[in-house]
DNA sequence: TTAGAATATGAATAAGTGTTCATATATTCT
DNA sequence: AGAATATATGAACACTTATTCATATTCTAA
């Protein structure tokens, strides 16, 4: 394999991105980041979340699963940086991070030209 | 687990989230989508791609992989319609496929308060 | 401080996924 | 047409991950 050798301006194009790639540790971030909103579990919990802030119990009702389970995804996205606790009394109370995530998950519907 | 019932505006919350709830295909392509870009090897893929299109060579060249594993990734990728493909005589180029790719990728680094 | 309720967590299992190796397909050049 | 090159793909293995079950932790109320 040699590639498009003929246009060596690739050759200079490739090397401009080798060199301007993130250090790994950024790539990992990223891809955690990524992977915490990567599965249909944690999706449905965050469109649950869109509509305001929750409990655990209502986050189980509201995506049809069970506690254990919502308690593992939940930690998932809250070390994803993707949502916030907050202890309110016996509950712990869940929200979105920060609009970023509303940002993204817009984007996303947009680009698949779902109606969300 | 009864929630926190003391709160019964809540409960209107879970049912209303529950009711808006994107039906199980949209959700399973949003999460393909994410999926996509959610491993170490296709996001460095990505960022070699915004410097411009690229043939596969070049692609594993600038992300150092091989050529195999660069391919199967390339069809993720494809088939999460995050990057274009199009042929040019013996050579399969590469593109990033709209501006929402990047924009995301931009949204994501934003958020992580990363560099690019 | 003891009982009860909400949430978290560890272990185990089952399903999913990335890479490698070998090989197939498709295109160009002679 | 045949050889050479670029890319794609199938199978296999190692590794990761989502769920379940049982149990632990943390808070409130009495």
């Amino acid at each position: 394999m040699k590639g498009c050798e003929h246009e060596a301006l690739h050759d200079d194009l490739a090397e401009r991105a080798r060199q301007s790639m993130p250090d790994d540790e950024s790539i990992l971030s990223l891809a955690a980041a990524f992977k915490a909103i990567s599965e249909p579990s944690r999706l449905k919990i965050l469109f649950a979340l869109r509509q305001g802030e929750m409990c655990v119990y209502h986050i189980t009702r509201a995506v049809g699963s069970t506690q254990s389970a919502v308690s593992h995804q939940l930690r998932i996205l809250r070390e994803g940086h993707i949502i916030r606790a907050r202890r309110d009394g016996q509950n712990i109370v869940y929200s979105l991070a920060d609009a970023h995530v509303v940002a993204v998950l817009a984007l996303a519907c947009e680009h698949l030209n779902c109606a969300f």
